[in-house]
DNA sequence: AAAATGTTCAACCGCTTGTGG
DNA sequence: TCCACAAGCGGTTGAACATTT
């Protein structure tokens, strides 16, 4: 056999012992001494040189998903599910976008927490997630819940912080909230917003986050008149449904989601 | 206690896009 | 302009784990 049949011959055999599945300790540890040394990229070579047996599109999404350092893991936190939900009604599914406003989380993080979380929900809702019913409650209930949680917590740390420290610490303890913390302030509770935000043309325009090391907005009405001329489509759920919402996922009480219902209905026009 | 059911998330797949020759 | 290859992206799968019956 000549020289090019043993080379393919070698690379047919390598290919067809290319392992899948989970990584072993060993796997990651060759990858990340590998990519310590030479730096990432070329992913194909690198997996050979590194004596790895697996595809360069798998060393890739095993470093870029769970082995680089700056990778954060652990729950979402209430900021960063507001983000999602606030970059997904913008964007839509465009995972790698959103992720790259969300330090240390990857794209396949933040879908499979859009897939596991908020899926469900729009599904025990008999509800399509892609539905306005849907993006509007999201609006309307879920992310003023989120940002009122936030507060409250904020809230608590402050009042835990005045407890264990001098008045003269308290002021700074209050500047060092993070921005975007402090751009959550802006948000009004769920039923001031349909008070307070109708603009000149009768569109709601909710007020988004500002956080400009997050989110950068084009201006008013750039994806967020989410009340139009089919408004009357609107809300359109059961009271089980609404029970269902209120109780179980987004903690706001049935009578504040009748009385949403009542102003999207007769008087938000 | 055990089986059934539900949930999570790492990993894979196929397609698209970018890039260099 | 075309082609080949690498990288990136979003959809999907399935194993492991958790919860419910």
């Amino acid at each position: 056999m000549d020289q090019h049949g043993e080379v393919s011959n070698r690379i047919i055999s390598e290919e067809e012992e290319l392992r899948r599945g989970p990584w072993t300790v060993e796997e990651d540890f060759a990858l990340i001494n590998y990519i310590a040394h030479h730096g990432e990229g070329r992913w194909n070579s690198l997996a050979r040189s590194a004596g790895l047996k697996r595809s360069g599109k798998s060393c890739r999404l095993r470093w870029l998903n769970y082995l680089r350092p700056d990778v954060r893991r652990g729950n979402i936190t209430l900021e960063e599910q507001l983000l999602i939900l606030e970059l997904h009604s913008r964007w839509g599914n465009r995972w790698s976008k959103i992720a790259q406003h969300l330090p240390g989380r990857t794209d396949n993080e933040i879908k499979n927490y859009w897939r596991t979380r908020v899926q469900k929900h729009a599904k025990q809702l008999k509800c399509d997630v892609n539905s306005k019913q849907f993006k509007d409650t999201m609006r309307y209930l879920w992310m003023p819940r989120l940002v009122e949680r936030i507060q409250a917590q904020a809230n608590a740390a402050a009042a835990a912080s005045t407890t264990f420290h001098p008045p003269e610490n308290s002021s700074a303890a209050a500047s060092s909230d993070s921005d975007l913390t402090d751009c959550y302030n802006n948000y009004q509770p769920a039923v001031e917003l349909v008070n307070n935000n109708i603009n000149q043309d009768n569109y709601y325009y909710p007020p988004p986050p500002t956080d400009h090391q997050m989110i950068n907005y084009a201006g008013a009405g750039d994806g967020f008149d989410f009340i139009d001329d089919d408004r009357n489509d609107q809300c359109q759920w059961s009271m089980d449904a609404a029970a269902t919402a209120a109780d179980n996922f987004w903690n706001i009480n049935v009578d504040d989601f009748c009385f949403l219902q009542h102003q999207f209905n007769n008087d938000v026009v």
